[in-house]
DNA sequence: AATGAATGAGGGTTCATTCAT
DNA sequence: TATGAATGAACCCTCATTCAT
């Protein structure tokens, strides 16, 4: 277990490609997609050499899956217990973190193998996108809990809308507004709370007077910018 | 002015193998995806050779664009001036327009392509994404202009909850349930129109009054799924 | 015959085409050598068609020799009567008539090409070649007859000498040298004349005792073999 | 130390495959042509397939610049301090190495080449053509010590009729004539030693006094410029 | 357990040539 | 007669995978 001697027999580098050919496997996935990803660049980019990375891997689609397998997600952003604070900082978080890493490139390269490789799209679910979406859901949960969510309220499709706002946002091809995630979370807010669209800034207002009487003009959302 | 055929000299170009071509190419983008398609491929299941793919299109990005380009969106549904069941419509329509032709898969080709490929995510949207989005963004417009949207409402946030909800749905994994559209619609109408999450059952409640003043109460809806 | 008739039904622009198809086809041919020299490439630059290009020629290998065998060689250079000036003019000419037209290129084409399309070297040969080498050979048997060249002078030799210096120069890659032909011609006509090496500079020796007076007994060496 | 396999790890390039691409290629390349040479072709005569040629050449310049690098010129004549048999030997072996191994028709595919892939014509200079060249110019160089060459004798426009000598004859179509090297150097080396073309023929003299006591100092041309 | 070499199977593109108008 | 379209055959190169060391 401990194998502290330097001199390994073993198998001197095997942690240690292990780690390599994983990183490599999977920047090039996020980079090149998995079908111009090429086994000669994954081994060239570790340090190792074919046969190497065979070893380990039956084929590209166990390497690709086994990358996606040991993504690292990040750390989860600390809840304060304010609904919509809370939210704005997990879009912000879903968002770097796939920018930081695999690149929303990477949703597109396990779609488009959803076909020849199907268990891509299987392992990036269960490692990269449920991961995220347990941590939203447990937000909206709580929140729930607290009251500051209805009680009937649909998680799921909130949940949706605010995952895929994101995709949408970035497929369009407009550049991100800077107060991006506020303005989708003020949307979906509004409707989880059944209170007014705006008013979302004069966080102190209480949930029950909210969508009351007055102003209604402007409001929200202010295309941020 | 006699010479009316214009151009009728030389043998015509077979119609037939154009759209051959066209269509030979969108399927194989949408079923094995831009890497994976091949010239060779395209050209055997047009019936034709490859040069006579050649002699129309540049290469292979060429040709990919093209038939992206060619996408036929289909006929769009005619609006009712009801917000909530237009939107649902169009929601219906985005996702049939989409599994029925070139599938969600395909935004994962021009995704996975944007490095190696960028014409084919700028035809996409151009195409594909950027008319339904119109068309969208048209039934929240006249809905504003009815009064039936709050004015200063953030159309383009609810424009990517709208269409991503349906992206986040498919990578979600889970089986679209029977009423998905309604779920988001109510969710993103809800907030729109400052008012209850629920209350989307009694379709009666005239539009006009939406974000209104009264009721309220009422609530949310069929916990959906 | 004259078909003067401006709008002629026989064969509206057969002559021009003629014309620019060969133009094309030599043009190629130096540029890009036979193997390279595309159908395609000669029909588009010669504002044709290809099969319009067919009519006229079975194939590639006749069109090309065709291009060869309508080669303009250019005007000769006068006569003046002096041996070295004459043989001089003559070396620029020839390399001033390869550079402008096809090009030393174009002696690598017809070579390389001598297993494959042997018509090319033997077109070449008679129409770019073989008129040079007479122009040349005419100089020095006049020059002969006039006394200026040894009676027994090996005028094959001198002939390959002449010419082939020239590739000689071109292929070692050294750039030519002002009064590079000067040089090449002084080294023939010495030996041809019999006389020293030096004294070409001072021209004003007079050419008709050349190899004349001076004994020289003894002279040269061992009988070749 | 120990380590004296050195690099002896993996599988060992096969030396067989080695040559026979090398040779492959250098026969291919003389026949067909550098635009005609095929990879297949040269993995296939090599018995080998493409791949194991492009592990070993970057692409087919790599390997037809490899092949022209590889050229064995074979044994240099031991020189016997005689100027013209000297010259002659070197010329027969001149003409001989070109003709038993990569043949005219190579000088021919390089110059034909020239435009497309430069680096053939530059390797073939520095493999094939310059070694003679120097081969010769030592020739004369130490003729020119021993008094057999007028000491300001244009060596290089020497060298360039040497050689080009041979080029011409082969390009005019005519058949080498039985005593090809012995005509040539005569009418050069007459040149060279100032002595008169005839004479030749008795073959009596001694070199030592070849261009005559007469200073003939200095004299044109050389490097002209 | 690791290496470097070798393989078989395409992939995109172009060309000389012929067909249909 | 001239056109533009179509063809079959390569050609250069690369890849996922396996072999030999």
């Amino acid at each position: 277990m401990a194998d502290v001697q330097k001199r390994g027999r073993g198998r001197p580098r095997s942690e240690r490609a292990d780690r390599a050919i994983l990183e490599a496997a999977l920047d090039l996935l996020s980079e090149d997609g998995y079908a111009r990803m090429s086994m000669d660049a994954v081994a060239a980019r570790a340090g190792v050499t074919k046969p190497t990375v065979y070893l380990r891997y039956k084929g590209k689609a166990d390497l690709a899956t086994a990358a996606l397998a040991a993504f690292d997600p990040g750390q989860v952003p600390t809840e304060k217990g304010d609904l919509r604070a809370d939210l704005i900082a997990h879009l912000r978080h879903l968002r770097r973190g796939i920018e930081r890493s695999v690149g929303l490139a990477m949703v597109g390269n396990v779609l488009a193998e959803e076909r020849h490789t199907p268990e891509l799209l299987e392992r990036f679910r269960e490692r990269v996108l449920e991961p995220r979406r347990e941590e939203l859901r447990g937000v909206l949960e709580r929140a729930q809990e607290r009251g500051d969510v209805a009680p009937g309220a649909n998680l799921d499709a909130a949940l949706h809308m605010l995952m895929g706002a994101y995709y949408a946002q970035y497929l369009s091809g407009d550049p991100f507004v800077l107060r991006w995630p506020e303005a989708e979370v003020d949307l979906v807010v509004a409707g989880l709370t059944e209170s007014a669209v705006g008013s979302r800034q004069s966080a102190g207002e209480m949930p029950g007077s909210l969508y009351g009487g007055r102003p209604k003009r402007a409001r929200r959302t202010r295309r941020s910018s």
